[in-house]
DNA sequence: ATTAAAAATGATACTAACTATCATTAATAT
DNA sequence: ATATTAATGATAGTTAGTATCATTTTTAAT
């Protein structure tokens, strides 16, 4: 996971904190450790992962139905992606940067991220000519990588 | 989805038992049906609904753990594609046409077909270039369909 | 055709990801 | 400070998908 995000944690936060009071909505010490979570880890990380490590790292007693509902609420804000990997549970990643795709390996499942100009340029017409109001998209790429071939 | 195969499906099941069979795997008249249910459904279809409709249409008691078996099994043959829609359970299709990518209405969950030659390209492109051994790919854009704006 | 080996099937118990519920607590507006 | 509103944590509930195992089918060999 391509981390070094342009902004430090502490201005993202505050950023966002003041992003979510203008929309009504409200903010938690919760939710503020989750985000810290997803921004200072090398790895997406399922819902039981987020929780754990703000047991352990933070020594907050978070309940994971909180994490669950936060990660909604951060998906409808368009902060934290989703991501269906090969795993039973869904992994999820900050969205701090440019949108980038997937490349999963099928035997170790090591994700590798990349960006690509004309994917991005091709879904808005694909939206269009169909006429959608485009959201987002996800292109994943499956095959075996190096280390496992 | 786009029905309307080049092949019809006797032809297709008796072609694609003979695979079966050399690769050594067993067919089943379970696979058979499920095939066909495929095969004549407009619609993608979930291990569940698969199974009721077998035992409605063709009167075979078949349990869900078989399709939920067969569904792995045409997978790894590739004659078969599980799309994570938005649902909670996993939709099943039939890949007899080239591949297609989809667009998904957030709002009603109606799923439209594409194809793009570009997204095609690219996705080989990049597997060579991260040196993948590329398997297959998914690209499924969200947005809000004509009726549902 | 018979038979033997191997694997698929169906029933069902099990697992685990995710959700719903509800009493309690915390966050925001006045 | 207080009232309102909604988020939290605990936990029970739901359900998609898997594992198990006795039985049946399929396939290959004779």
């Amino acid at each position: 996971m391509s981390k070094k995000y342009e902004m430090n944690f502490d201005t993202f936060l505050k950023n966002f904190k003041k992003h979510v009071s203008k929309l009504k909505l409200k903010n938690s010490i919760q939710k503020d450790y989750i985000l810290k979570t997803l921004y200072f880890s090398e790895e997406h990380l399922t819902a039981e992962e987020i929780t754990h490590k703000i047991r352990e790292n933070y020594n907050i007693d978070i309940g994971i139905a909180t994490v669950y509902r936060a990660m909604k609420f951060f998906e409808e804000l368009k902060i934290v992606t989703c991501l269906d990997a090969l795993e039973n549970a869904k992994l999820y990643e900050l969205n701090l940067s440019l949108h980038h795709d997937h490349l999963i390996c099928t035997t170790c499942c090591k994700i590798i991220e990349f960006t690509d100009e004309l994917i991005e340029e091709k879904q808005i017409n694909i939206a269009k000519n169909n006429n959608f109001i485009l959201k987002n998209h996800v292109m994943t790429i499956y095959g075996i990588c190096e280390d496992c071939q």
